[in-house]
DNA sequence: CAGTGGTCTAGACCACCTA
DNA sequence: AGGTGGTCTAGACCACTGC
């Protein structure tokens, strides 16, 4: 492997990355030994501190671990990090095996409700736009969503194909809005007649019910939508962590 | 702030705890820009990579974000950083403002389904506690919870009062298992005969059903729990953040 | 252009572990 | 005692931003 000290990659995120490779493809073991801090520089041709960061890197994705006056180990093969990713829905039926599809009932520009203005953070002449769709798996219906985002933050949005592009894709790579993170409450309910006749289920099947705000990096709200799963063809998965309170 | 630099506390982290204060008392304001990285190392008479540390720490945290060519800026006060906290049922109740209550149902020495034999990586002589109780917020029933856990790990379990101590509690303290992380899969269902009339909810009413799988910090796994939660008295709350495949 | 954060160096001393 | 990671320094050059 070579470093290459000309390009635009940092020397330090060159060497995280091969060895990374090492540790994937099983040149180093889990609970190997690597070499030291000294010796990774030296065979790398860059100071301790640069090779460092590589390493402390790797270390907080958890590919190793350090014990002081020991060594730098490799870690045992982790359990999935993602605490619960934030995926749209595409991602999440092509992730889990299945052929997304999406119908679009209802898109328009609308006065958001107080709730939704308070949520959103919305200044007075604010509009949002509604989308309300039907989402398919193996073309099965299994999803309603009702989204609602501001439409200053996306103002040709409403002229988007949304059942062929994922709305997610096209806020992240349209509009450059890089979606960070959510605030997600699920609950139990059942259909009644409307749900129930769009799904396909009787009245009175079990819905997973989901609200669900999502932000930008800074914090900014930039999307509300409110979920219902059919409770027979849809489990959520999540990793829970003991709370460690920075 | 004076950094005492005989103190066995690192230099970067006494300048990370100041800076924190000066965030959370609001010296510094949410969008303020701080100090350049240059000044700051002046004003505590560090190097700038050892100040770059601190201020690399609280990024890491949320605490604070930077932008290439323009400065470091305070974050708005962040989303509660716990993604799911695992806690138990007593904790969780408390967190809301209700008062917990337990009724063991039952509990007693069982043969593993091989199932749980399996999620628990038990040997062949291993048997389980197997614990049913029914669980109360403000003496209103709201859950019920199937709990499985492995014996060898606390054999003086089955004496213990789940009806006043908190299963975790006992497991922590008295057994020494600290609780480390969860797999937890949700979904809606409907109440059956029996559990409608254990909650006291008509036959067809919402539940939340959820399976959770707890280890402890090395993957050892502890405790297989089948919950049913009402769903008109229960909303399951998470955050998500962007699938960062490291 | 000056100011900012992003990367990098070639050393140094310390604390911890094993022998 | 020798090797390891943990911390720290005093510089350096680069890329990005705003004037």
């Amino acid at each position: 492997m070579r470093i290459n000290d000309q390009s635009p990659v940092p020397i330090y995120f060159q060497i995280k990355e091969d060895l990374k490779q090492k540790i994937i493809s099983g040149h180093y073991k889990p609970n190997d030994r690597i070499p030291s801090e000294e010796d990774l520089a030296e065979h790398y041709g860059t100071s301790r501190m640069t090779l460092r960061r590589s390493v402390t890197e790797l270390v907080e994705d958890g590919y190793l671990y350090r014990v002081h006056g020991k060594g730098t180990f490799v870690s045992k093969p982790r359990i999935e990090r993602s605490y619960a990713p934030l995926t749209g829905f595409m991602q999440d039926m092509t992730k889990r095996g299945f052929i997304p599809g999406a119908k679009v009932l209802e898109i328009k520009e609308v006065q958001p409700s107080p709730k939704l203005r308070s949520l959103l953070e919305l200044e007075k002449n604010n509009t949002v736009i509604k989308i309300v769709r039907l989402r398919y798996a193996n073309e099965e219906p299994i999803v309603i969503q009702n989204a609602f985002i501001p439409t200053f933050l996306c103002p040709e949005l409403i002229h988007e194909n949304l059942e062929v592009n994922s709305l997610y894709d096209v806020l992240e790579n349209k509009y450059k809005l890089e979606l960070f993170c959510a605030k997600q409450k699920m609950e139990a309910t059942v259909a009644n007649k409307n749900l129930a006749e769009t799904l396909g289920v009787k009245k009175g099947s079990p819905l997973l019910y989901v609200e669900r705000l999502t932000f930008l990096k800074n914090n900014i709200p930039v999307e509300y939508v409110e979920i219902w799963y059919r409770g027979d063809r849809y489990v959520f998965e999540v990793n829970l962590f003991k709370h460690w309170d920075k």
